[in-house]
DNA sequence: TGTCCACTGGAAGGGAGGGCTT
DNA sequence: AAGCCCTCCCTTCCAGTGGACA
């Protein structure tokens, strides 16, 4: 046998079965524990969309990892399923009434897509299969682009069910156009229906908008709870059997534990997901035939450590040199800075690297965005005589957080210079 | 009680960049 | 090529603010 570098790995037993994708939160099982109630409460709704009428438009609130996804997503495959069965045989008598080939499905993630033409251009295009008919990613008026989406729906009958995924993020960025639109589009529409389903983090994002559309949207509202451990415990313990290539893999504990400490976090299914698959890496990686509980502990590190990382990593320069100026000027005791005291930081460093430096007020956007993720922590304090200002700590691993930021080339000559000025000053 | 500080945060608008239309 | 649209990133302007201090 040949010998290289992967020998060694490929002969360690595995511990994942073949797809270790269950593990991840984006898989949907064939049940979903603990959400059925909230899957029959959907497809009572959704129904209607099989008889060809137009079902009302649902608003899903609930945080992360309590399902919501999962569940449209889960009727989503069982529509498409039906259609496939319906190909392949006659459907029993129940489905004589119904027509499922006239339901179709969009789903769009507006973290991802987060601008009114974005989310039209997304909806109009799925509907359009050669390239060249293709709505463009940019430019045209966006009337042209309304009527281009209602025209593509329009072309035959069907109820065409919109799922928009963090909605929130679409309205408090772009605001409510999207949702005017096409919360009324049903009476511009000849011979087509369409339904929207709404997901939320947050109830918040509703005051945002216009009353008609607020009532428009949110004909059916549902809300869904965290789960607590014991039901983190039943759906971690459903993935763990259809995952793993051997029994006893792990303790039960490891298990309880992944449900817990997921569960102190809102009660995040895809956080125990998640903690449960990097334990198993890790073990894997050890070339340890169990899961314990030490590598639970790793893993939540790491995956604590990873988010800093990877939110560091994809900020823009001048963010990543805000975020360096707060580093650098908190001692070890990570004392609270005034945005003042971070802007000239800042200053300097824009000089060092040969930047142009932003102005103070884009600045105090910035803060407020690296204190949106979680890096630092800014609160509006008054001082008194001494002015109104924000009140700025760093929320991350220093040192790490520092290393993460050098390793940036665009950054590297700040590097240097600041090296060279912590030497000179030692001299 | 009024003043003052050091901002905050909203609004308006400029300009670059990507792309379409005429 | 000129004119237009949309988004993104940014600047400028300015009213508003909380609380120490005189």
């Amino acid at each position: 046998m040949i010998e290289n570098i992967f020998s060694s790995h490929i002969q360690s037993k595995p511990i994942f079965k073949g797809n270790r994708d269950i593990l991840r939160p984006s898989y949907i099982p064939e049940e979903l524990p603990h959400r059925e109630a909230y899957i029959d409460d959907l497809a009572s709704i959704m129904v209607t969309a099989l008889r060809g009428n137009r079902p009302s438009n649902v608003l899903i609130f609930g945080k992360t990892g309590t399902g919501k996804t999962a569940v449209v997503r889960y009727l989503e495959r069982e529509v498409e399923r039906l259609k496939k069965d319906d190909h392949e045989s006659d459907l029993d008598s129940a489905f004589d009434d119904y027509n499922v080939h006239q339901v179709e499905y969009v789903y769009i993630n507006c973290e991802v897509v987060d601008t009114h033409y974005g989310v039209m251009k997304n909806i109009g295009n799925k509907f359009i299969d050669n390239w060249s008919e293709q709505i463009p990613f940019t430019g045209w008026p966006m009337e042209k682009v309304y009527e281009a989406l209602k025209e593509r729906i329009d072309e035959k009958p069907r109820v065409v069910i919109i799922i928009l995924d963090e909605l929130d993020k679409l309205v408090t960025k772009s605001g409510d156009t999207v949702l005017y639109h096409l919360s009324k589009i049903n009476s511009e529409l000849k011979q087509s229906k369409v339904s929207l389903i709404g997901i939320s983090n947050s109830l918040k994002f509703t005051e945002f908008l216009d009353p008609r559309v607020k009532s428009r949207l949110g004909e059916e509202k549902m809300i869904f709870p965290p789960y607590n451990a014991d039901q983190l415990k039943d759906i971690l313990g459903d993935r763990v059997k259809k995952a793993f290539e051997y029994e006893k893999i792990m303790e039960e504990e490891v298990i309880a534990l992944c449900a817990a400490l997921a569960a102190q976090e809102h009660g995040d299914a895809r956080r125990a997901l998640d903690l449960l698959r990097i334990s198993t890496e890790i073990a894997e990686r050890e070339r340890n035939p169990e899961v314990n509980a030490n590598h639970v502990y790793k893993a939540k590190n790491k995956i604590e450590q990873d988010c800093v990382t990877e939110a560091v990593m994809t900020l823009p320069t001048h963010s990543k040199l805000v975020m360096y100026s707060i580093l650098l000027s908190s001692k070890k005791g990570n004392e609270k800075l005034t945005t003042g005291e971070v802007y000239s930081g800042y200053e300097e460093l824009c000089i060092k690297s040969g930047l142009d430096s932003l102005s103070q007020r884009r600045i105090a956007d910035l803060i407020s965005e690296l204190d949106m993720l979680g890096l630092i922590h800014a609160r509006v304090k008054s001082f008194g005589r001494r002015g109104r200002t924000r009140e700025i700590q760093a929320s991350v691993p220093r040192r790490e957080t520092i290393r993460t930021i050098e390793e940036d080339n665009s950054i590297v000559p700040v590097k240097e210079l600041t090296t060279l000025i912590q030497q000179t000053r030692l001299m």
